[in-house]
DNA sequence: GTAATTGCAAATACTTTGCCACGTA
DNA sequence: TACGTGGCAAAGTATTTGCAATTAC
């Protein structure tokens, strides 16, 4: 959670041969200061990037850090695809409101650890990882 | 998975209100044979579909449906949302393969039950259910 | 007969790409 | 200087809707 996490981030963003840009820093800055996924649009209209380019850039800033395993890309239901920070040992589940839309990550811990690791032994599949999320109605659209 | 699956979701689908269409017995018999979850694209392409009815019927079928519970509409990552028969007390977990877009169901029980319990007490939120997907590259693409 | 359902075509929504200018290393 | 990046605009892909015609009940 510590401010250190973006330079942590851009260092490795060096390391994979990707150039330190505008648009790279402030693209993770506000991935980093939000608690969770987020799309194309949203990221593409947040203050830190709206004046700062194109939406073409995110996009294409999105498909190179997702292709290089900074990012992963989430589906959650919506037409837009969400993206995400991918922090080593780090990982979410979330909580999905089918009325207003609104995500948050669950706290308790992902119970599928074991499960995966039964899936990776006996299907031999490479890279594996899940994607757990719950729907329903909250309180206040009920 | 006896023949007489379809039969009863149709009678479901009347007690609902909705009409006995030589398009809704094509849709659910597809669906019922499919052991996967299929897309829009894919149910008006599919052989007893194609010659049957337009792909915005087949749209506003699978619509109704999902609204009223008997179909369930998934994320699965790709572009395309995709649907599945929702039949009380079953529930399918995915395992995706991220190079050629293979989907099969998991046949290990799920393991988040307890995690769901613990969400609807605690959030109070109504009608929840979960998606759970394993991604990876399977053997054949790695 | 009446309301639900359908077909066709047009409109959206979000994503993806081409091409040339620009900036970082 | 060279190659990764960025901007703008156009093309793609999947979804969604309007409206008149049709069909189940």
């Amino acid at each position: 959670m510590p401010k250190e996490i973006v330079p942590k981030v851009i260092a490795r963003c060096r390391d994979l041969g990707l150039r330190r840009t505008k648009a790279l820093e402030e693209l993770l800055a506000t991935l980093v200061e939000s608690d969770r996924p987020m799309t194309l649009a949203e990221l593409a209209a947040s203050p830190r990037l709206a004046d700062q380019c194109d939406k073409a850039t995110v996009y294409r800033l999105l498909q190179r850090l997702t292709e290089h395993g900074i990012l992963r890309r989430l589906g959650l239901h919506e037409r837009a695809a969400y993206f995400t920070l991918l922090q080593p040992g780090k990982h979410s589940d979330y909580l999905i409101c089918t009325g207003c839309g609104t995500i948050e990550a669950i706290k308790a811990p992902c119970p599928v650890h074991d499960l995966e690791d039964e899936i990776r032994e006996k299907t031999g599949y490479k890279g594996l990882y899940h994607e757990l999320e719950f729907f329903g109605t909250c309180p206040k659209c009920a």
